[in-house]
DNA sequence: TCGACTATATATAATTG
DNA sequence: TCAATTATATATAGTCG
């Protein structure tokens, strides 16, 4: 499609190859993009060009993503009997005590679905708390005298409401549990719960 | 292109969508292959339909080739601003050296960034062996049958070699090694892997 | 190198059998 | 359900600034 029927061969002049290039990548991204959308379908393309620039495209998610999911597909019913989260200790154990040499290549591959996970909590965790540093780090002294006064807000609602239970029984007890609870005030942490909000 | 224009959004009629989803489907694999041909390039094209089956193209070297290429790219970019990349050791042992009473709360902000740049690079490989074996695993028994061909044809010449060694020295044996280089098939757990997988 | 610009070649949506 | 068949819409090879 072009003034000229071309053979589909390498082209030899090194110009018009770049150019073809340029304008027949574009096209197939294109063409991926609208296939993706139009039937609903998750596609990877990656292009390395003779000069090893890469060239990546992705509907909707990474390629990663993508071979995730169809291996999630697979192994649902293994993921259940994959434990809780566990604290870091404990991940630096499994870990060793499940590779003898901890090279990734040994891995097998619900190992390394094990490993994904928990590197991944881990990750989180740790990213929460430097978030919950920084924060606590940045805040003004008045954010953080509104928050005091907030928490000292709640904690005197509480009293209060200890004081009436003592009189009236436990009916409006639970009914400030759940208040409190909507604060985000579980066991005084309030700080802690909204710096760790992203 | 077609009697009408088609608007680039979901086709929600499932049967259109359907026969939409095969025709562009040959139609990106075709302009893929032409791609790759015309302009030297290597392209790795994935596409996994809504019902999970998987459609995918490479030109140029094997889909794993381009894309072991390909997150050896990833990294190369991820490295600059970390240290180097640890092994698991090194960085359990990081962890762990760091974490004398192992909870979290007890990191400075320097070494939780420092923790959190070496869980996500783990995390990063952890995804991409994964999605290696992945791959591996969903190669199409054509491709496992031509490259168990391939092996048994590297074999058999090494054998061949072996016994003219005997004759005529050690010459042809460097040789030949560069050559099973060249057939993708550097420390032989490639086969293994491929062989033990469903 | 880099866009516009066509004249053609291709791709494909709807139709047909 | 399909495979052909059109009638159109798109993509793009070569050309010109």
């Amino acid at each position: 499609m072009g003034r000229r029927k071309l053979e589909i061969k390498r082209i030899e002049d090194k110009n018009s190859r770049q150019v073809t290039f340029s304008k027949r990548r574009s096209g197939l991204f294109k063409k991926a993009r609208e296939l993706s959308v139009l039937c609903d379908v998750e596609i990877a393309l990656v292009i390395f060009s003779s000069r090893g620039r890469l060239y990546e495209f992705s509907g909707g998610k990474s390629l990663v993503k993508i071979l995730e999911r169809y291996y999630g597909q697979e192994s649902e019913a293994s993921k259940d009997d994959t434990e809780a989260v566990l604290s870091l200790t404990e991940l630096l154990h499994m870990v060793q005590s499940r590779v003898e040499e901890p090279s990734i290549e040994q891995l097998s591959l619900m190992d390394l679905e094990k490993l994904e996970m928990q590197l991944a909590a881990a990750l989180y965790r740790t990213r929460a708390r430097k978030t919950q540093l920084v924060l606590e780090t940045i805040l003004t002294r008045q954010e953080k005298e509104k928050l005091l006064k907030a928490e000292n807000d709640v904690l005197e609602r509480e009293i209060a409401a200890m004081e009436k239970n003592e009189d009236y029984g436990s009916e409006m007890g639970t009914g400030l549990m759940s208040n409190t609870e909507n604060l985000g005030h579980h066991h005084l942490p309030h700080m802690q719960t909204l710096m760790l909000l992203p």
